[in-house]
This record gives structure tokens, sequence and C-alpha cells, in this order.
DNA sequence: AATGAATGAGAATTCATTCAT
DNA sequence: AATGAATGAATTCTCATTCAT
């Protein structure tokens, strides 16, 4: 197995790991450092501080769901259920491990008033999240109700993440998304 | 204006607001003192660690729940419509102010994996909230369907809490409660 | 020898005399603490942080000055030889020692343009020092002569002391003291 | 506008600005090589060390005093009083500007005990401004009182300049000069 | 000559907790 | 019950210095 190599986005990676599973208070710099072979002041060579790093991690995990997760919801060569399908089985592959949880609203309670730089970071991957769910929607219900369904589809996901972790039980977001593709049949 | 006297009961209150505004890891003891009027030193005449206290804030959280708000789902005097709004409305008057949140969704994710204790209480809590949902549906839906329909209810809520708190809008947990209850109608 | 009471003021003693031997940035809350007998955390018991610290020790220096340096130039009671001859004295016990030196100039210099309050306070200082002489020479000249001569005193003495400081030799400050005092007899 | 080319004397060139204005302590090495374009571990291929640029930065400016302001106390084709103004003019053009100060002064008295070797250097620059000074006095005055003169000359131009730091004041400094101009004449 | 990654020691500060009074 | 002093470990961050490339 070769050397992992720091950089950046390694850096970035573990970081994740971390963050996600502990929390942003509990995850210490010297962790992160840990994670990633490095001292504690070294991670400084690249990141000028704690949440600079989280910024860039938000802003990692928003870029890789654009382009990995809601990418597919616009994807016109698939039918709206395979765009779902394919959206939820990409997401799951994300939320769902020995922790679950979504970093975005972990980070996002736990610093919302805190740091209000955060929340608007945050707030803008929900939107995309949101668009994402709702382009697919449109292609059975009017807009109005597209907009609702999402909306309550991205809270009822970010809710069952909460519960799967709360109670270490991935049926919650498993189920959720059983009833978000449903709704494209009947619901 | 009396002064307020200090026991138990009154610091649980005051850990309380902070502890759901600030989150768990931020808060702390002389944060906790200061609040009530104490020095960090005299907590501990009170409280034998942060974990106790805040455990029995939990509790106390989960008794309020039980005895104010769950309750009256089980009042048969009442039509389960009638029910599910006092549920409903006395859930938003607790969840809703400034900052937005549920402290148990937020300290659960926050401490799921580090504090396994803090977990298992909130788990009940849970389970006491769906239960409560579960028993008004029952009344309009057959059992396995009432079941699911309160899981989902309690992943929206908590979700819908989660994006108030991200996105300072208490829109999110309205428009849900209002779903929640036309479930009682039509759905 | 009865154990020194750790206090503020006892604090404050000792910072001031690393403070002045070390300069500002040199001597560390942990260097403080030791000198006390204390951990560097402990200190923030009494002081919110190095920079509060450091205000007090200014004000308490220049306190020290005002009470017991110089208010001597105003003591009527006394010839004007007498005054400034007291004032020198006492001013050389407190400047003289291994270091020579005068923690207003040296932490005045080295902070001014970091720390502006610093400056405030320590412009505040030389305001009274200036104001003493003067008070003195005004016996013996016309006002606008004694405010020459009183500002050119106390830039002669921060002079001398740097030079002392510097050459390790206390004949700089004595020949200034001297030079000051026959001012008033003839110059 | 030719790029600036990085060699040693441009390094203590950009030292000099740096760490007259700043204190040695509170310039960091990467402060410098910022100012130079350079990171910070370019500049140990021309100094081993800080202290060894800090040495060198003090014989820098003790050779620019030496052969561009000293120098002109010795011109015995012009006046003595004409050899003291233009020594004046050099030394105001170099220590007046937004910061004001003596880096010789300034570092002497911060670093005075804690690195003898600076004082030892500086001391030499100290001697020769005395020397200086001492041999435009000697045309009027007699070789103890020239002497002494200059002593005090120092003294006053040190702490005028400390003043102005602290003050943000130029005059201190241009008074001491004028009154140190007109011992030439009467004083 | 220059880079940029890495170090390791040390800085200020925070905080849960203890304990004598 | 309450205080306030003290602890000691942890946290974020800085910085002079080294070194392979």
């Amino acid at each position: 197995m070769p050397k992992q190599k720091v950089d950046e986005a390694h850096i970035i990676k573990e970081s994740l790991k971390l963050l996600r599973q502990k929390s942003y208070h509990t995850t210490s710099m010297a962790d992160i450092a840990n994670a990633c072979g490095l001292l504690k002041g070294s991670l400084y060579h690249y990141f000028d501080s704690k949440e600079e790093l989280m910024r860039k991690v938000i802003l990692s995990v928003h870029d890789y769901f654009r382009n990995e997760v809601f990418v597919h919801a616009y994807d016109e060569s698939l039918s709206a259920e395979s765009r779902l399908q394919t959206l939820i089985n990409k997401s799951e592959a994300i939320f769902i491990d020995e922790e679950n949880g979504c970093i975005m609203g972990n980070v996002g309670v736990e610093t919302a008033l805190a740091i209000p730089e955060f929340a608007s970071l945050i707030q803008s991957f929900f939107r995309d999240f949101f668009d994402a769910i709702k382009n697919v929607y449109r292609d059975k219900y009017p807009e109005d109700i597209a907009d609702e369904l999402a909306e309550r589809s991205v809270a009822e996901v970010e809710g069952a993440l909460m519960l799967a972790r709360i109670f270490n039980d991935q049926q919650y977001l498993k189920k959720t998304h059983k009833r978000i593709l449903n709704r494209l049949k009947t619901d």
C-alpha cells in the first residue's frame, strides 16, 4: 500500500471523517494532524485556522454532492424515477456508515449561532439539495407541489439521519428514502 | 421582583437555555454558573459533573414533554385532531424562539458517539415522542400505518428544526406541523 | 520568612520585575506564574489576559510614581531644590538596579505601535512626570522656560536610562540627575 | 520599474524597516521573508539565524551612520555649526517617519539583557555617535565640557525619540535638535 | 538559490474539577 | 451552601529552524 501523500485534499478528507464523527468542537487540530501523520503545528502550513479548515471541508463536501450526487437529478437521459433512485443511492453511500450522519446538518446545528459563516455556507448546500430533489419531482408534480415536496424530503432525510445517529440504526434513512422515491409513483 | 432562589431545578432551567442555544461543548460550567448567579465551583454542590448536569437536563426536558406535551395525545375526552393540535401547539412553544431547535436532537447528534449514556436517554425521549403521535394517528389509521406515520412525523419535525436553526426561519417547523395535522384529515 | 501571599498586588509586583527586565514579548505568562509560585492557568483567575495584566502593571507603576515620587514636587513646605532632590532620589531608587530602566519607556517603545492602549496609558504617566518637574522649575523660571526645561529633563532621563541599560552603567542617569538639579542653581 | 533583486543587502534593508517599526520579538522571519518576496525558509540561505540577521542589520545601520551621518562631524572644510547642522539633518531623515525611532535604542533596550552581543554592538554605535558630536563641540568647548555635552546630547536625542514614538509627535526630536545646535552659539 | 513541507518547542487561553475556608 | 483560589490537561496558534528536492 503506497504511503498516503499529504496535501490539502488529503487533510480535508481526514478532517471530514473526524468532524462528521466527533463534531466540530470535539475534533482538535491535534486529532486531525494525528490522522494525517503530521504534528499539529504542521496543519497551519495548509490552513490558517481551524475555521478555515472547516470552511474548506464544508466547501469540499458541497462540491462533492454537487458533482457526484445532485448532478444525477438533472440527467435528462434518465426517467425521473431513475434519477431519484441514483441520487438516493449516492446519498446513502455517503450518509450511512458506523456513525451515520450528515456533516452539514451536524455542524450546522452545532455552530449555526456561534459561527454564522458556517451557517451561510451550509444554507447554500441545502438550497442545492432542495433544488435537485425539486427538479425530479417537477417531472410529476406542478411547481408549487414539487417545491413543497422537496422541502419536506430534505427535512425528512435530515431528521432521519439524526434519528439514525441517535438510535444507531440505518433503517430510519432507508425507509425515508423509500418514501421519497414512492412519491414519484403515488404518495 | 423576588430574587430567584437557587436550587437544582433553577440550575437545570438555566442550563437548559444555554445548552439548547450553544451546544454541549460550547457551554461551560462557568457560563452556567454565571447564568445562575453562582461561581462555577458552587455548581458542584448540586451536580457531580457536567455530564451529570446534562443528564438531569435531559431527564427534566423529557419529564416536561411527558407531562405537558405528550400527555395531550392520550386525552380521550378530545378528538384526535384536537389532541394533535394541542400537542403541536405545546411543542412549538418550546421549540421556537430566537434560536430554534430541540435540545434532544442537538445534543443527541453532538454527543451520540462520545457519550453513549446521553444517546440512550435521548432515545427514550424519542420513543415517547413516537408513541404519542402514533396514539393519535391510531384513531384514523391501522396500527402499521400509524406507526410509520409517527416515525415519519418525528423525523420531519426534527429535520425541520434543524433547517429552522440553520436558516433561522421558523416556517420550516410551522409548515411541517401543518402537514402532520393534515394527515388526520386526508394526507 | 513568611510565605508571600498571592494576591493581585503580589502578582503585579512580580510581573513588574520581569516585564521591566525582559520586555513585554519575552515575558511569558508561564514566567510570571512561576515567579508567583502558580501555574500559568491560575493567573487567569486574577487577570483576563496578558494585556490586562500589563495594563494593571502600568497603572500600578503610574500610581506608585504619583504617590511616592511626583508628589514631592508639590510639597510647598520644602525649597524647590529639596523638592527636586527628593524626587530624584526616589526616582533613582526605582530606576537603578542590576538592569536599569524604566518600564514605561521600555514597554512604550516596544508596544507603542502594536498596542495603542498601552501608549495611551504611558503618555499619561509621562505627562505627570513633565508636570512634576515643571512645577519645580516654575519656582525659578517663567512658565515657558520651565515648560521647556521639564520636557528636556524627561527626555534626558529616559535617554540616560536607555544608555544606562545598554552600557550597564548607572552613571548616565546619575550625571543626568545632577544636571537637572543644577538647573535650579544656574544651568 | 525593475524588480527588486534579492541579495543580502536588500534583505537587510527590508528587515531594518520592520525591526525598527515592530521591535525584535514582534518581527518574525516570515514577516521579513514576506517583505522580501521570499519564503521564510529561503532567508536561511543568507543568514544562519535571526540573531545573525539582526547583527548584520545593526552593523549595517552603524556603517550607514558612520559614512553618511557622523562623517560630517569631521569635515574640516565647514564651520562647526554647519557640520552639526548637516549631521542633524541627516539624522532626522532617518529617525523621523510614521513610527519615529532609533533601531539601536529600541533593540538595545529590548534585548540588552537577553542578548549581550547586541548590546555590545550597539554600544559601539553609540560611542561613535558621542565622538561625532563631541568632535563638533570641541570647536567651541574644552575637552571635558565637550565630552559632557556630547553625552548629554545623545541621551536627549534618544529620550526625545522615545517620547516621539510614544506620543507619535515629531516635535520632541526637532526641538531637541534645535537645542543641540544652539549650544554652539550660546547655551 | 529557492521552495515548501515538516518540526518541536512554546505561546496565550480555556475549562472541568477540587478543596480549604 | 457558597466561595474563590488553584490545578493540570487540553486547545488553538506561532515561530525559528531544518532539509529534501
